[in-house]
DNA sequence: GCTCCAATCTGGTATATACCAGATTATGAG
DNA sequence: CTCATAATCTGGTATATACCAGATTGGAGC
């Protein structure tokens, strides 16, 4: 069974592990409150929410404000490699997408951007910032910088809808190259917030850098995730 | 200054960002114990290990085993999609790279596995377990599981260096295309012992399922990574 | 100098308790 | 029924305390 000299909490995580698999309990479902489950299994409260921990740290389950803690939905595959619009993978793996846009306006190119993109510090940019939902949980964040030499007038777009099919569509560019970068951290300040997440839960944060053919810079992306709430899948080589 | 809403623990949290990079504490060093920061931040350990937490959610900070709390080194650039072996890549970021191979053998393919590559259940494959550190700090574990049929005799070589490099020279074999997976989670088990962290600690889980020019199963590798180690970068594009 | 062992220091685990703020639910007025 | 409000439930924050086990340190004995 288990071993004797195991922890408490983590006996508890593998009990609760079982018996959430035992009740069949579902994406999105509610498990009981942390004082009940602290009854049920005959100790604290705290030691209770160390177990839960463990359980959110693994994926399985998440916490919504105050709301209490709930089954983690099965993760959204994602190719950071492709060019098709959120909106479209999403409904390609039968799940509702839904994006809102938070702010968007033409600032000044910040330090840091002016490094990663070679443009000027000070040149004008656009800055988007939307938050995206699968099934009504928001699962990331998105700050999208554009360079506004190749899509005068963006702004008076709408952007809930695919940037990648504007760019195609209205502005006739294509992005020939990117440069990923993908890690985890902690979700905080601004990002946690429109998360509506705890400061301090666990992210994957990737960014994409775009050019088009010309090497001429199109859009630098950064994205922040839900921990627990996709599953990076690529696919390379073969033929070519 | 700060908002005086803010929770005791973000507060510590930022001044402890600040105070480590103000002492311009440096990657491996050592900090002050929590006994010893509760008392100089004016609270108890609990809350002060809340605001350890959370750099370490960041990246910050690690803990090792009961030893302490230390500043984490730069993480490691990672590109997945490359072929070159752990220590070319470590030595050329200017890192001391080293490998122990914890375990080898010769064992039946399980369900998982046979689900993956598409070998019929109970098939022989090699199964190779190895932990890699960068300056002495152990960043991840390997499972490797490997088509014998490609590469005989494969456990009596020494498997402390790089497996492509192996099947290349030796065996005449080559990737052709890799299907990658990436996800956060959490180490635990067998993962999370061999890396001497705890239970639950967060991690990134990258794998790769390698095929040749027939499309034949060649490898499929499982890394189990300390989620504030690397950077994964990838260039995706451009000519071809 | 060395080895061995005890003392000490470290983070890890666990209990008990209290209050807060946001979210939800129940209630009662209209 | 609808709407506003009050009561309640939920997880979030915070303090105080205790003991454990592994890691490190210091000292005794050689």
């Amino acid at each position: 069974m288990s071993r004797t000299d195991y922890p408490v909490y983590l006996q508890l995580r593998d009990r609760l592990w079982d018996w959430i698999e035992d009740e069949k309990l579902s994406s999105q479902q509610k498990l009981p409150s942390e004082r009940e489950l602290s009854e049920r299994f005959s100790t604290t409260r705290v030691t209770i929410r160390q177990a839960l921990s463990q359980l959110e740290a693994e994926g399985l389950i998440f916490r919504s404000n105050r709301r209490g803690w709930f089954v983690t939905p099965e993760r959204l595959r994602y190719d950071p490699s492709r060019d098709i619009g959120f909106t479209r993978y999403v409904t390609e793996q039968g799940f509702r997408p839904r994006t809102e846009t938070l702010f968007k306006q033409l600032t000044e190119a910040p330090k840091w951007l002016s490094e990663a993109t070679g443009l000027p510090e000070g040149t004008p940019v656009y800055h988007i910032f939307r938050r995206r939902y699968v099934n009504e949980r928001g699962l990331l964040v998105e700050h999208n910088y554009i360079n506004p030499q190749h899509c005068p007038g963006l702004l008076s777009e709408s952007t809930d809808l695919s940037i990648w099919q504007m760019f195609k569509e209205k502005y006739n560019r294509v992005p020939d190259h990117r440069d990923i970068e993908i890690y985890p951290l902690a979700l905080k300040g601004l990002e946690a917030d429109s998360l509506g997440v705890n400061q301090g839960t666990a992210g994957l944060y990737i960014q994409r850098l775009s050019h088009d053919q010309e090497g001429e810079f199109l859009e630098l992306d950064r994205e922040y995730w839900l921990h627990d709430a996709l599953k990076i899948s690529v696919h390379v080589g073969g033929r070519h």
